[in-house]
DNA sequence: TTGAAAGCGCTAACAG
DNA sequence: CTGTTAGCGCTTTCAA
């Protein structure tokens, strides 16, 4: 029960293995009717399966795309690993998938598998984009990165200044008072970016005196730990730089006996379909998780390829958390 | 800027492709230890990467392996990725995630399209596990299933029955009187399996009479659903088939006024992350998701294949939906 | 211990 | 329109 290769199906046919090349790919060359079908004919009924190894060999296209993540457990990564996998199917390319875990010798030493795998391109949420970028270009490698990148380098990003600006203004309407905030790392571009959105709202607004603001990861225990930090300064609301964060706030609201958003209010930053599921409902920044993937995928594909600084829109989607209704 | 090749490195040490090859690969062949420093010196100079296709294509194997989910963006797929990637990057493999979206068609069409890429072997969950089966068979493709399998092929489960009939009796055991159910879809092997054991504790406490049992899919608009369902007959507890549902009920007995685990006490399947982080935390029966993903990749990477029919046992989480303090 | 050479399965010139 | 053939980069006999 050996492979069957194209030789097998150009005996079966009686004709060349050129051929069948040439039916197989539609190219580059014509092939009579009555011999296409012969071949196809054959390539039924020798169960024929053309190898991609050998194709990407010699042609060049691996037809696979790389994808590396944080964290697939963490919902915000993994709808973002299902919105890149199915534009790579559209676009007939496969993904391979890995975690970093946030370090950046493990995102190292997954480009280089990438790279030996010969991946057409790659997707990354990097650490260290400046080693990552020269890395890839050193290879001749695609790449996108998705939030921080060095200059020059294919970015997709979306508004985070501008996002948090809404969500924060959107809380003051509402009339509560200071808003204070969980923010993420200190050192994390995007999450500076969150941050001085806040602020900058706060300011123009004449609210930013004496609020409170905590750097914290952005997971759920991040939230908790940030929220205990801040309750005990009884804000009125809140502004979490992510969902999972928020998860985590309304965790320690509710084992603080705090109503929400009667008690204290919420507004976050992600719109993963945890925000809209939570109890009550997280009143959120939304990220284009679809667009970001089509481009993403799009730039990686494109026939010639044009360097790319996307910062796309954000908008607010307003549910429970925040007071409204 | 072409591809540095074996060849290349060989010419830079003064030796043969062969010797390169024994060096990189530490065999078949001893090779001196000073040619061996002058390769390897070579190597770093010429900047030398494998290239994994062509070692594929000669090699056989692509230390690739194939996983396949109905849907990465459900949090239990989404760990389950993490730990599969995590088992497989222990193992030096790589892996190719896809998104079968519960649809046959589409689950076969990646298959076919994994196969291509001659992967080392597949973890799925199936909704076709027969015909899944007997396309990889013919490949000579290893592979296994999680959750529903065919008749003798490789399969790593859990203790559906047995999960189900302790939650339930931990819920009984509070004294709600009778527990109602939201199972899974009707056909679903593992759905049955938690519905039968479900039944089977209430039946051997004698408190099966007037039951409610509703079919819904295992997701949060699911639970949504059968919750609205259920909670007409004003059920004192309700034993939901997977977290996601268990999330979707809380969400409508939060907007039907019900207070858990006061009015209506929870217990469900599960033990994703989303299940500790909800308000309230969730007692569930807890997959041993870890140990799931490390048998399923040690029995694709396993030198020499043993059939593997493994029913994991399974742990109830105690937490507060049921009303434990 | 090292090297030459035969493929792995396929694509794409290049001839016919 | 079809067939022959030269590689793609690597591993591994088989000889030296």
């Amino acid at each position: 029960m050996a492979r069957v290769t194209q030789a097998d199906v150009a005996r079966a046919a009686g004709t060349s293995m050129a051929v069948v090349s040439y039916v197989v790919n539609g190219g580059p060359r014509p092939v009579a009717e009555g011999t296409r079908l012969r071949v196809l004919a054959a390539i039924q009924e020798t169960g024929y399966r053309p190898d991609g190894v050998a194709r990407a060999l010699v042609g060049g296209s691996t037809m696979t795309l790389g994808l590396i993540v944080p964290d697939i457990a963490n919902e915000f990564f993994a709808e973002l690993a299902g919105a890149v996998e199915h534009a790579a199917r559209a676009a007939k390319r496969t993904v391979l998938l890995a975690n970093s875990e946030g370090d950046a010798e493990t995102e190292l030493g997954l480009l280089e598998t990438f790279l030996q795998r010969r991946i057409d391109g790659v997707v990354l949420i990097s650490k260290v984009p400046v080693t990552a970028a020269r890395l890839l270009e050193l290879a001749g490698t695609r790449r996108v990165f998705l939030g921080a990148a060095a200059a020059g380098e294919s970015s997709i990003g979306v508004d985070n200044f501008g996002g948090a600006v809404a969500a924060t203004i959107h809380l003051v309407g509402h009339g509560y008072g200071p808003v204070a905030m969980i923010g993420g790392p200190a050192q994390d571009g995007v999450a500076e970016a969150r941050r001085a959105g806040w602020l900058h709202a706060l300011t123009s607004l004449g609210a930013a005196d004496d609020v409170d603001f905590v750097h914290q990861p952005f997971t759920v225990d991040g939230g908790y730990a940030g929220a205990l930090e801040l309750l005990a300064r009884r804000p009125r609301a809140i502004f979490t730089a992510s969902d999972r964060q928020a998860i985590g706030l309304l965790r320690a609201a509710a084992d603080k006996g705090l109503s929400v958003p009667d008690d204290l209010a919420i507004a976050t930053f992600d719109g993963s379909a945890a925000s809209a599921y939570a109890v009550p409902s997280l009143t959120t920044v939304q990220q284009p998780i679809a667009q970001m993937a089509e481009l993403a995928v799009q730039q990686l594909t494109h026939p010639d390829p044009q360097p790319l600084q996307a910062v796309l829109d954000v908008g607010l989607v307003v549910r429970r958390s925040c007071g409204c209704s």
